[in-house]
DNA sequence: TAGTCCCGCCACATG
DNA sequence: CATGTGGCGGGACTA
């Protein structure tokens, strides 16, 4: 092993972190050759380990993944001060390539923590932003056709797509959207949107819609791809969906809007619907998130686990039609979330190596009480608190920092020969 | 093996 | 035409 996260800035004190990382000099950028295949060994040399060979401790997909991603960016510009981000400023200072950030930033812009402003110019909203945007989501979703998603669960014989965007502005969609075929090229006309339409954010959108708009608390990729999708689509298409809902779940994961579980009834994985807790949790350890802050969590009871309907099949489909507004998914579900689960492996996935905690645990967020009952959305609104993650953040910096080192010491004793 | 999802080519949008 | 965006899907990595 070799410290985890070793090149990411969320390891650095906020203050290094303007240096950008340079992960590649850990990591070897792939290089594609002619014909488009990539060669990712690491590698130093053209001495080529075998696709198996996994010692290469120097690679590790986790460590790249978006949603690691997502939380040092989140790291880097949730705090006060910031007000504009430059794609090129965060590419780099989190030493990834740009096409990465498109990815991040999408989706938190359709959530509205940010907001474009020009090219490769962001404005920071902050996650005191979620609430209004989620209401409006739900509401975009409780009135347009959303529910139709619910209603009629297979075939579907026109499709439309529902979503528009923010800001409600135009009653009905209508029109275009039809397309929806196949290989048939389209016919000009308004097809210029028909980009915006499978864009990251507006599935983002969607995805959360789903949650919202409906009594489902635990959704599996699965379902929503196909929710999202007309239904009845070839793999090739629902493979597709289904990669990008990765990437979305990721991001959304690492604002702990969501989290990782798995379908009750069938051992799928799947996607529960947290909601917005009013903190952005970095999901740093939660003994040191509630020591740095007085502590007020209290662990609830734990409890069987989930409640929830899912979604589509039968009838649970049918009859909830799209009435939301105010079910409280809440009640039962939300205590648990934060605590019970996330122990076995850290909550989603991250690796905190030596850091993890004393209690063994990684938790996701740590939030303050109002998390509990998440979901009301008007609630949600009131509920934001401004955050006092600055100098908890800095707190916790510190505590990764000697946490790491003694760490990184400690194994680099036993194992001299590993740097890097 | 099934589930994840990184990576970067390249089409499209904009400047 | 150059640069910014970002859809897309091959296939590597993981559990």
């Amino acid at each position: 092993m070799f410290p985890p996260n070793f090149w990411n800035p969320i390891f650095l004190n906020p203050s290094q972190i303007n240096q950008s990382i340079n992960p590649s000099t850990l990591v070897k950028k792939n290089v594609r050759s002619a014909a488009g295949k990539t060669n990712m060994e690491l590698s130093s040399s053209s001495s080529m380990p075998g696709p198996s060979s996994s010692l290469h401790h120097s690679y590790s997909r986790k460590q790249k993944s978006l949603g690691l991603l997502c939380t040092n960016f989140l790291a880097l510009y949730n705090r006060h001060g910031i007000e504009t981000i430059g794609l090129d400023d965060a590419s780099s200072k989190l030493g990834v390539e740009r096409r990465r950030i498109y990815d991040i930033v999408n989706v938190l812009e359709s959530v509205g923590v940010l907001t474009r402003r020009a090219k490769n110019q962001y404005t920071w909203k902050g996650f005191a932003a979620i609430p209004a945007a989620l209401k409006e989501l739900q509401e975009e979703g409780a009135k347009d056709t959303f529910h139709r998603f619910y209603i009629n669960e297979n075939v579907k014989g026109s499709d439309d797509e529902d979503d528009e965007e923010e800001s409600s502005s135009q009653p009905l969609s209508s029109s275009q959207t039809d397309t929806s075929k196949p290989a048939s090229s389209l016919p000009d006309s308004s097809k210029i949107d028909n980009r915006r339409e499978k864009s990251l954010g507006l599935l983002t959108q969607n995805f959360i819609k789903l949650f919202i708009c409906s009594q489902a608390t635990i959704i599996s990729l699965d379902e929503a791809a196909k929710l999202l999708l007309g239904d009845a689509h070839n793999t090739s298409i629902m493979r597709t969906k289904v990669r990008r809902l990765y990437d979305i779940a990721n991001v959304l994961s690492s604002m702990n809007l969501i989290e990782k579980t798995h379908t009750l009834d069938s051992r799928k994985p799947a996607f529960k619907w947290l909601g917005y807790n009013g903190e952005p949790t970095f999901t740093l350890s939660s003994d040191l998130m509630m020591q740095a802050e007085s502590k007020k969590r209290v662990f609830g009871t734990d409890l069987s686990n989930v409640s929830v309907k899912r979604s589509k099949t039968h009838e649970s489909a049918t009859e909830r039609s799209l009435k939301m507004k105010h079910h409280a998914i809440a009640e039962s579900s939300y205590n648990r979330i934060f605590d019970a689960h996330e122990s076995r492996h850290g909550s989603r996935g991250y690796e905190f190596g030596p850091f993890a905690p004393a209690t063994g645990t990684y938790p996701t967020a740590p939030l303050e009480d109002s998390s509990k009952r998440a979901f009301d959305v008007e609630n949600l609104v009131s509920d934001y608190r401004p955050s006092y993650q600055n100098q908890v953040l800095k707190d916790l910096f510190g505590h990764y920092m000697d946490a790491w080192k003694s760490w990184y010491s400690e194994v680099t004793q036993k194992n001299p020969s590993q740097h890097h």
